[in-house]
RNA sequence: GGGCGAUUAGCUCAGCCGGUUAGAGCGCUUCUCUGAUAAGGAAGAGGUCCCUGGUUCGAGUCCAGGAUCGCCCA
């Protein structure tokens, strides 16, 4: 941060220190953050805004089980950098933090450092005491760490009073919501069909899944299934045939085709697609038909598969639905919904299926929970499979056997495929219905849709694509996780199947008698009491004991909850969530729309609540260099620390925000950190480095100037510039903002701290020089400014500057954004007039690389082709535009007609729509016509008609676009309707100014080469080509005031070369030159 | 298999309501300027706007189909 300069009494225009033009980045945000710190900044910038109007922001809240990666530093920044903008916007934005700390990932953990992998062991080796209570602590393994990087990339959170989603009071919002939902009767007990394993009777996640799967041979089973009321056989295909038991429908793809074929003395039905795989190219087709058809004509087949002692000889119906395919099998599948995600659907679904899928008893499963069958399903002989494990193949052989004696079967084959097995012992998964607990999100599909309505989506196509899709879809919640570490499911049941669900600790230990002060299991899991169930006409209640069901809750519904379980509502805190609901705004990457997305306005629904948020920002993924997901096992990803180390946070910030629109996702590249250091960064600290160092050099003209601000409208056109440029691109800054679009909006400070350093600065290096108050009070001004807009972006080198050059405040965090009322007014005119200079400069130097001369060979004269309002423009800084291209005159020419002739071009954007189909036609008439007098008309307003198809129109100034044509002789850059032209003549007059100019250009790389310092005084002595020595003599003031030379002696006889300390030969023009220099003694 | 998104210069990205010679930055080549700036300026090389159809007087832009990549879901 440099030294301070204390003994200096304080004065606007000065800074209070000094700059390193080298400055690392990294180590200045590690004394701005301990700034921060000693100011208590970010709790000053919440109590200057008590009382205002509040902008809600709702942390999502991450695990902290593991180290942040660098896709968490996105996310965070992008949290970071609204709430920071609406906060200098005057509102207050709280922003507490928040940790999820239940579920699957903290229990895997644990498993992996107790060095077990079973809920068995969980249960007998470690015991749920002690097993809860390692989670409880794995789960913050890492918060030292999360809270370390959350500071140093300069997001703003309060982690010191942030939401966990463990803590009692939280778990106690969440059943107080539970208790809600059941109260609306949306909580029931169903089945959900998962991957399990018999042998260690647990559900697999899907992660675990895909880690067991091996190549196995299954038998193939085609089943002819008798019709009712027919003779035709249903060709069924399975390759499960331990499901069979469980057969209650079949279904067919409504769309695919169907054929009627016989074969062997039967008829058969199977997918068109089917009939010559299966049965061969010999078979007969009598007729085809649509699934839908085949459904209508048949309707339904004789059943049970097989007999069981609860079941009745009949009919079960055929069904359609799309998941059939007939990519393989018969393109009839069987459905057993208690072991099929699809069955379990389409039965659910079809109101000929005696399931519902909110009635428990109602799924009819012959397979106990360790893989056997129960004791209903009977074979041909009425003989029982009772205990016989499904997938045993003896018991396969058997239930074969008797489909064939029944005549049910036309064959088996051998099928090879991909099967999932337990990772842990090898049994081969079954797909099994497991009791579990949903919520009935799919009653209230319209009111989540309408909910959804409200909501603004960043980027818009997430809101009816990929979130309005999945809610439209809506299937209910499975809520229940048969599992350890979570909320504990509040549903209590008695004997009797009396369900009670408590809504608060309280009701617990009233019911009870018992008072918990951790609800977790297992504690919770002694806890009974009386049931309290009373039948419809009331009476006595039913008494038996009540125990808790033993899951815990999804941790969805955890974090999904945190916009009342935060506060602990209702049970204190109401005024408090009432004041922050809904959020204005959340951010988290893409895939939370299936998550955290959806929880939150799940519940809110649930509650008959509004959506729980007006604005989601969704951020996309990050990849490596190479378009890779990044990855652990991969090696490739990119850890946070290394770059905001040699980097920092304002450039890893930047990055993120700039590089582009983040929803896109990222390619993760260093170099384009580099790259934002460089070109931004870099450019502004150097600006603001500039603006320090002549600041304390000029320090005693600017006090003298006293500090009282001129009127901006006596300012130099120059200053004018950048203060309206300023404004503008703060008006800009703060809409993009609003519209959540902060890659626009930081592209645009960009933007204005390239033209403050490329445009503003290198025009006025001369006046900073001279000590020219409305320079600095310009520059300043601009500085500030920038620091402000910049301070949600990066917060870091924002603060710095505007600490250095205003600190009224102790941060720019605690400032106002800049409004257009506080800033200079627009002056948009000479935004154009600039615009249009600067373009006229571009050709003259065009024009002059034609001509290879040197831009400090002073030209004559330079002719500005310009009319109207462009040459007003021009005309107005043609002082800049002299300098710029070092010429003695500007010139202009009204007409084109001295430097080439016009070419007119018809304008398709306005005459297109006239003339539709004419159009070609109407750009014939247009070319056919005569450019100087199309561009005599244009230019005195007067009317020009064309006639195309009997059609006649009147071009305007607007119809046509005036071009020059290439002139002959001259030297001349031209673009669109300007050109520049110079006149190449030197006499001289102007030789000797040039070289004048070369000479001084040498002695200032002498000095530099000497070591001096920008302030230090000279004597100095030249010696050399005569002609050299001449525009010297001729310029000697010019030289003398540019060199900073106290003494110049010109000639050979006045150096003494041993006189001085540094003495060089080199050439000028190709003309000897020697420059002999010292430090002058006084000034 | 379904849904969503992406595809523009060697690289990273802009490109508005469809308008006729598609832009910027980086990198490369040549030149140039410079006493804040590892910067700036000029010129050059570099494009089948993924492909195929369609709509239109006119398509990078709109529509359909396809390819490739990514994500989500099966």
């Amino acid at each position: 941060m440099g030294r301070l300069v204390s003994d200096r009494p304080p004065h606007q225009l000065i800074p209070r220190r000094e700059v390193d033009p080298r400055q690392e980045l990294p180590s200045l945000e590690l004394e701005v953050l301990e700034r921060w710190r000693e100011r208590d900044v970010f709790a000053e910038s919440l109590r200057l805004r008590e009382g205002a109007e509040q902008w809600v922001f709702y942390e999502g809240p991450p695990t902290a089980n593991g180290p942040p990666g660098t896709h968490h530093v996105l996310s965070r920044v992008f949290k970071d950098i609204y709430p920071r903008f609406q906060t200098m916007r005057g509102y207050r934005v709280e922003r507490k933090g928040g940790w999820d700390c239940h579920g699957l990932p903290v229990e895997i953990a644990v498993e992996q450092k107790l060095g077990i992998s079973s809920k068995a062991e969980i249960e007998e080796k470690i015991g749920i005491e002690a097993f809860n209570a390692a989670c409880r602590e794995s789960v913050f393994a890492y918060l030292e760490e999360w809270n370390r990087l959350t500071g140093r990339i300069g997001f703003w959170l309060d982690l010191d009073h942030a939401y966990r989603t463990l803590d009692e009071t939280y778990i106690e919002s969440v059943w107080w919501a539970l208790a809600q939902i059941a109260q609306r009767e949306l909580l029931y007990e169903g089945h959900k069909v998962v991957p399990y394993c018999p042998r260690c009777e647990t559900t697999l996640s899907s992660h675990e899944v895909a880690l067991g799967y091996e190549d196995v041979v299954d038998p193939s089973v085609y089943l002819k299934l008798q019709v009712s009321g027919g003779e035709d056989r249903l060709l069924v295909w399975t390759t499960t045939p331990w499901t069979l038991p469980g057969n209650v429908a079949v279904a067919v793809s409504p769309t695919a085709s169907y054929a009627r074929v016989r074969a062997g003395g039967e008829v058969l039905v199977l997918a068109e697609d089917r009939v010559v795989p299966v049965l061969g190219e010999q078979s007969e087709i009598l007729e085809r038909f649509s699934g839908s058809e085949l459904v209508e004509r048949y309707g339904s087949y004789r059943g049970p598969i097989f007999a069981a002692e609860d079941r009745e000889e009949g009919e079960l119906p055929i069904l359609a639905d799309e998941f059939v395919t007939t990519q393989d099998g018969t393109g009839i599948v069987h459905l057993a919904p208690a072991f099929g995600e699809d069955d379990y659907r389409v039965a659910a679904a079809a109101p000929t299926v005696p399931f519902e899928p909110t009635r428990a008893g109602t799924l009819y499963n012959p397979v106990r929970p360790d893989g056997t069958y129960d004791g209903r399903t009977r074979s041909r002989e009425g003989g029982s499979y009772e205990g016989r494990f499904v997938k045993d193949p003896a018991l396969t052989e058997e239930l074969i056997a008797d489909l064939r004696e029944r005549n049910l079967l036309l064959k088996v084959e051998e099928y090879e495929h991909s099967y999932p097995h337990c990772w842990r012992c090898g049994t081969p998964l079954l797909y099994y219905a497991k009791p579990s607990w949903y919520i009935a999100t799919s009653r209230l599909r319209d009111e989540l849709l309408a909910a959804n309505e409200t909501v603004n989506w960043y980027p818009p196509h997430v809101k009816h694509g990929r979130f309005g899709d999945w809610l439209k879809n809506n299937v209910d919640w499975a809520l229940s996780r048969e599992r350890y570490w979570g909320t504990p499911l509040p549903v209590w049941r008695c004997p009797e199947g009396h369900v009670h669900v408590i809504g608060s600790f309280g009701e617990l230990a009233e019911r009870s008698g018992k008072t918990l002060e951790d609800h977790h299991r297992p504690y919770v899991d002694e806890v009974t009491f009386p049931c309290p169930h009373t039948d419809d006409e009331g009476g006595e209640p039913c008494g038996a004991p009540a125990h808790r069901v033993p899951e815990v809750i999804d941790v969805w519904f955890d974090s999904g909850a945190m916009p009342f379980a935060q506060h602990h509502f209702p049970f204190e805190n109401s005024e408090t969530f009432e004041e922050r609901y809904p959020a204005d705004f959340i951010c988290e990457a893409q895939d939370q729309t299936r998550g955290w997305f959806y929880s939150l306005l799940a519940i809110a629904t649930l509650m008959s609540w509004p959506a729980p948020y007006r604005n989601v920002v969704c951020l996309g993924l990050i990849l490596d260099e190479e378009g890779q997901k990044m990855s652990k096992s991969r090696g490739n990803a990119v850890e946070p620390w290394p770059v905001l180390d040699s980097y920092g946070a304002d450039a890893l910030r930047w990055y993120f925000f700039t590089s582009k629109q983040p929803w896109d996702g990222y390619r993760f590249s260093l170099e384009a950190i580099g790259e934002g250091v460089r070109l931004f960064l870099k450019q502004l600290w150097s600006t603001y480095y500039f603006y320090v160092l002549y600041a304390n050099a000029a320090e005693q003209d600017l006090r003298r100037g006293g500090a009282d601000a001129s009127d901006p409208a006596d300012l130099p056109d120059l200053d004018r510039w950048a203060l309206s440029r300023t404004a503008a691109t703060a008006e800009l800054v703060a809409e993009r903002l609003d519209a959540y679009d902060a890659t626009s909006a930081g592209r645009a400070i960009a933007g204005l701290v390239d033209e403050l350093s490329n445009w503003y600065v290198r025009r006025s290096r001369r006046r900073f020089w001279d000590g020219d108050i409305s320079a600095f009070e310009t520059l300043r001004t601009c500085l500030l400014t920038v620091s402000k807009l910049l301070a949600p972006f990066c917060p870091f080198i924002a603060d710095e500057i505007y600490d250095n050059l205003d600190g009224s405040l102790a941060s720019v965090h605690l400032c106002d954004f800049p409004r257009a009322a506080d800033l200079a007014p627009r002056d948009e005119e000479l935004e154009r007039a600039m615009e249009l200079a600067r373009e006229t400069v571009r050709l003259g130097l065009g024009a002059r690389g034609q001509a290879k001369i040197k831009v400090r060979q002073p030209l004559a004269e330079a002719v500005v082709v310009a009319d109207g309002r462009e040459r007003l423009g021009i005309e107005r800084l043609a002082a800049v535009v002299r300098e710029e291209l070092n010429v003695r005159r500007v010139r202009f020419v009204a007409a084109a007609e001295e430097l080439g002739s016009y070419e007119v071009k018809p304008n398709y954007r306005t005459l297109g729509p006239v003339f539709g189909k004419e159009m070609p036609l109407a750009a014939q008439a247009v070319a056919a016509l005569d450019p100087q007098r199309v561009a005599a008309a244009v230019r005195d307003g007067g009317a020009l008609g064309i006639a195309v198809g009997g059609r006649e129109h009147t071009l305007t100034s607007d119809d046509v676009i005036l071009t020059m044509r290439a002139p002959d002789g001259y030297s001349v850059e031209r673009e669109g309707a300007h050109a520049v032209a110079l006149d190449l003549a030197i006499d001289e007059d102007l030789r000797a100014e040039g070289r004048a100019r070369e000479i001084v250009h040498a002695i200032q790389n002498a000095r530099k080469t000497a070591g001096l310092q920008v302030e230090d005084r000279i004597e100095l002595a030249l010696d050399g080509d005569a002609s050299l020595l001449e525009a010297a003599t001729a310029h000697r003031d010019y030289i003398v005031r540019e060199t900073l030379a106290v003494e110049l002696a010109l000639g050979g006889d006045a150096v003494g070369a041993a006189t001085f300390d540094y003495s060089e030969h080199t050439e000028v023009d190709r003309l000897p030159l020697s420059i002999s220099l010292r430090r002058a003694q006084s000034q």
